[in-house]
DNA sequence: GAGTCTTAAACAAACGTTTATATAACAGCC
DNA sequence: GGCTGTTATATAAACGTTTGTTTAAGACTC
């Protein structure tokens, strides 16, 4: 009888599909407000099968989770754990980092807005992530800076400063988007980058 | 018969008391992550009472918002328009935002992480909020700041910029306080305040 | 008695998860 | 080449809760 089954070829997206459907609609819907049902079926996936590659929705959330920061840390570590100037290198990891935010910009989305949901699972989870990006920021710009005889900053402060100025377009994008026709046409992501760079390099010197 | 019902008194109370429990349960677990029933009872009050005084959920979640974003656009005009140099009033302003966002912290967790939530009702309550600060900023700093010699930049990048360097301790505040512990105790707010004025005014400059 | 506040009960809808069953691909063996 | 058992993927249906909202009635103040 007319039992539809993907074949082997097909199904193999199935687990990348959903993934894909769940960071767009977290991030519009936040995670909370986004139902199982709603994306199995924008998803093209049986319900039961998110259940079945990710264990249960908070699995899903995690994999999501997981996904952004280790990306995040893998820039962070390219950029600056290397030879060179605290300035050149603090200009790499900007550009990159803003670049990585816009095409991941869902992604960035689900990870700062489910931040203060108070599951300690989740908490945690982003705890140790943060904990390793806390490191390396002590060690390659808080440290190098008093070197240099810059500014005395604490990376649990300079840590949060950084990701949030540099994500600030993304966040509020929504909400700038209904704000902005009267005024002008959006900075492209260059322009974006460049003034982002600008702004973060005097602030620190 | 034994039904209890608050005296007049005390039934005044039941609509500010509504509003304090969903602020802080909105700011932990998400607007679409709490229900009304947990919301009701942890407020003492009757489940109808949320609809009777608010309408619906979202009328809650408005009149939340609504209440953040009119403080955040006082200390904006109480502290940017009026006379004085760019530099000073600036510096009113940022003190004035971060004591704000200390004592409202709940307040603004919920307004921005609510923000990419794709709902229109929502979206365009914010937009018009946004519009108004976005015209302070522009008139009273970006225009300054060009006549001043200072550096051109937009006041769609500019504001969220500010807001979101100002609210990155609140924003991250969760996850970071399982990272410094090892590291030393949170900076008081008026050293917060103080590394965030100095780095903003460093940034216009 | 009018008006404001409070209550318990009920509503249909949606929720995350589990179940039992079915299909497809591939392995080893004859 | 055909048969078989195994594994991974897919499906529909049902599970018991919980959801936001509405209703009709009661209590209190003035």
């Amino acid at each position: 009888m007319g039992k539809k089954v993907n074949t082997k070829q097909e199904a193999a997206g199935s687990k990348e599909r959903i993934v894909r459907v769940a960071v767009k609609l977290f991030a519009r819907h936040g995670y909370a407000g986004t139902g199982l049902r709603e994306l199995s079926s924008e998803a093209g996936v049986n319900l039961a099968m998110i259940n079945y590659f990710f264990g249960s929705k908070k699995g899903l959330l995690k994999e999501i989770l997981d996904t952004f920061y280790a990306k995040y840390l893998e820039i962070a570590r390219m950029e600056l754990e290397q030879e060179g100037g605290l300035q050149e290198k603090l200009e790499h990891f900007i550009y990159g980092t803003v670049i990585f935010f816009d095409a991941y910009k869902d992604y960035l989305l689900v990870t700062i807005n489910e931040l203060p949901h108070d599951d300690p699972e989740i908490i945690e989870h982003k705890a140790s992530w943060a904990q390793m990006m806390i490191a390396i920021m002590e060690k390659e710009i808080c440290r190098p800076l008093v070197a240099e005889g810059g500014r005395v900053i604490s990376p649990t402060v300079l840590g949060p400063l950084l990701t949030a100025t540099m994500a600030s377009r993304f966040l509020f994008a929504p909400v700038m988007d209904r704000v902005r026709p009267e005024n002008c046409p959006m900075e492209s992501l260059e322009e974006y980058a460049e003034t982002i760079s600008i702004s973060l390099l005097k602030m620190i010197s």
